[in-house]
DNA sequence: TAGATTGTTAATCGATTAACAATC
DNA sequence: TAGATTGTTAATCGATTAACAATC
């Protein structure tokens, strides 16, 4: 944690994490760096590297022990510990992230679901109430809330996080095409689907 | 076109449309490098060199034209062409991508949703219908689709896979958390929400 | 011990930034 | 023309890969 490990190191975190489950699963105990590289396409000088960015967790001549590597880096990722979420913008998406049971599975739990249409108000999706938007802030007030997820429109996006910012919320997932401008202590994490479905009209036209 | 442009220079065309989109809907006609780096965060050499893979778009002493330079990167993007899609799941993000009319505007037409729920088969979802996973083969053999989604659970995503590969599809486009095994001539875009989230707790953790 | 594989340093590669001549 | 800003080359920075001594 000393000196800063690089967002491309961090990003392929969760990757190794589902890798050593999968390995898990196959009742498989140890593995190399090669073996590795072979099942995920890093190099295994890199996965080496990347792995002595937060200590050494294998053992020369041996490998690294499958259950304690996937426990280290699970606890690099901050799983195992419980976050609590709100979502605001109760359209597809939105009720798509309430109703995925697997976050739920890792500690990730929406506990209201925010829209500012009044037919919605009052619903529930899958067990979670939904509250009209005016409610945000005294909602934010009375319960300790670690992630607020933005899907709203893009119109009203900027406006949603200046709302939960002023909250207190400091983690922000956000489903919007924009790009959100928030305080500086505050984190973001972007989902673009727009940006992703270009990647994927660019390869078409490009590798056609 | 010539000498491959890097992935992440690829990356940013979206940013950059996106940008010019905004900037045309506030009708100013010309942008230099360095307004745009200050409304985009990077820098202004960067910006220039990116647009430089794909040809001089600007005007020594005058910048760009947002709208020419729009239209260009519109174009680099394979945008403006219409392209065919299916849905391969029909769960929550299935529905939600079907629903999300966004898309449609920019040239992506959901064509047809498929689930393996025979109670979901023969309803519709916003005019889409949903068609039994079994007649994947017979629907793809009758209708040219160029993009196939995958947002079934993630046991079924590699074998839905194959089955599309199969019937000739080229491009994918995949919800599922896995990596997804496919011939060398297939294209695939991942958007990994279990990553985006671990991503965000990483923060939580090492940020706080 | 001999073989295997790590941790780590050094070399390479690629992407970003800086600088500036060309030119509108 | 003078000022502005591009296109492009060169310098820097960071990330990936290679190499190898340490050691289990």
């Amino acid at each position: 944690m000393s000196k800063k490990v690089s967002e491309a190191v961090i990003r392929r975190l969760p990757k190794y994490y589902r890798c050593l489950c999968e390995l898990e699963a196959e009742k498989i105990d140890r593995v190399s760096s090669h073996k590795l590289s072979q099942r995920m396409g890093f190099t295994a000088s890199q996965i080496r590297q990347d792995f002595n960015c937060f200590g050494g967790f294998g053992q020369q001549g041996y490998g690294y022990n499958v259950t304690e590597l996937k426990k280290q880096i699970r606890s690099l990722l901050g799983l195992g510990t419980s976050y609590s979420l709100i979502v605001i913008g109760a359209g597809n998406i939105g009720q798509a992230l309430a109703n995925y049971s697997g976050f739920e599975r890792e500690g990730f739990k929406v506990n209201a679901l925010f829209d500012n249409n009044p037919h919605l108000a009052n619903h529930t999706v899958s067990g979670i109430k939904i509250l009209h938007t005016d409610q945000l802030e005294e909602y934010l007030q009375n319960n300790l809330t670690d992630i607020a997820v933005i899907s709203v429109p893009q119109q009203a996006a900027q406006e949603i996080t200046d709302r939960v910012c002023q909250a207190g919320i400091k983690f922000i997932w956000n489903f919007s095409p924009r790009e959100l401008k928030v305080p500086n202590d505050v984190a973001i994490e972007n989902v673009n689907l727009s940006d992703s479905l270009y990647m994927l009209s660019y390869k078409i036209k490009n590798e056609t």
